[in-house]
DNA sequence: AGTTAATTAGTACGTGCTACCAATGAGCAG
DNA sequence: CTGCTCATTGGTAGCACGTACTAATTAACT
């Protein structure tokens, strides 16, 4: 029986630290079947570092999104904002948005950029999105950078009426209309 | 000179481990002025972990986030799917989906719960979005469980012009018409 | 058989702790 | 002042999970 080519291993390495992050050397020698030290070599190897480091690593990407998420209300980049008439925002599409077998983003990536945007043209405390009417123009892809451009349309009361267009270049990739709903912070 | 009152050391503690979940006991002791044992005294009567142990459960739930966004197209969790003809799915609201300031959940995800099944339905490799009538009945907050309840109202081609209806318990929450085009993997 | 790459064994050391125990100091009641 | 108590500090032993290094063993192949 020949012995398993170390490429093959390296790949049920990467494996079963895909699956659990939390793996030590000693549990991935026992799944592996070789010697602990054979384990640190491939780590080496193939530049994967020890468990607290990789723990460490992703404690501190997801703090990174954590705070990049509270922070934002906005999906994409405010890039201008006038309240209660105008503003725009930008969006490039990264891998994370993208269905997984295609290199098309999702949908709701664009609503979420187009409808957080017309809320924050709101000039109230809390904006609430009554009703849209959504159109895909043609689908975005990876590295692509959406910009969305919004305009109050019509109030009336608390209601505003808002569209937005998104274009990747001068190409309209998406556009909609919004009625968002102002409440006082009683409401 | 009085000295400290444990009570507001420990607020110290607290406040330097919010800025900054990686540090060390000892730079921990340096910080407040005190020793490292006094650190790790601290440390047990108000119940925080190791630096270890706290990198450990951050990195845990983003490892929970990330399998819940890429191992789903699908937002939500899907309860019921007929290919070509209706499907469900629930979606508990999380702290994560709520605007910061108040316990009402941002309007996206409600859409992105309902495009995502309105996408599944559909019978095709890729199905795109391309148009969508949304209206948003009342504010959902943190805790609810929002069931979606998806039917295929009219098929023409490749475009298919699907309903669905979002509810928390028998309260309707939000509804919205999709016309979803179904693309061949040429596409 | 000789050479080479791969694997295993083993040791010393490092970090960041836990779990202890003993010593010191500060404040206060009797 | 004495004794008591709580808070703080110092120090040691041990643990988990490594790195860095050296040396021995095994397998494979010309």
């Amino acid at each position: 029986m020949a012995r398993e080519s170390k490429e093959s291993r390296h790949d049920r390495l990467r494996q079963a630290l895909n699956e659990d992050l939390f793996l030590t050397d000693s549990e991935l020698a026992r799944l592996l079947g070789v010697s602990i030290q054979t384990v640190r070599l491939d780590r080496m190897e193939i530049g994967i570092p020890e468990l607290r480091e990789r723990t460490r690593q992703v404690a501190a990407e997801r703090l990174r999104q954590v705070r990049a998420i509270s922070g934002a209300e906005i999906v994409g980049e405010l890039t201008h904002l006038v309240l209660g008439r105008e503003g725009s925002s930008s969006l490039r599409i990264t891998d994370d948005m993208l269905f997984t077998k295609r290199a098309i983003a999702r949908g709701h990536y664009l609503f979420s950029q187009a409808n957080s945007l017309a809320i924050a043209i709101v000039d109230a405390p809390v904006a609430l999105t009554g009703l849209a009417r959504v159109r895909y123009r043609r689908p975005v892809t990876r590295g692509e950078q959406v910009d969305a451009r919004a305009e109050v349309l019509r109030v009336v009361g608390s209601r505003h009426l808002i569209r937005v267009v998104s274009q990747v270049n001068e190409d309209v990739v998406f556009s909609a209309k919004f009625y968002i709903v102002a409440k006082d912070d009683a409401g």
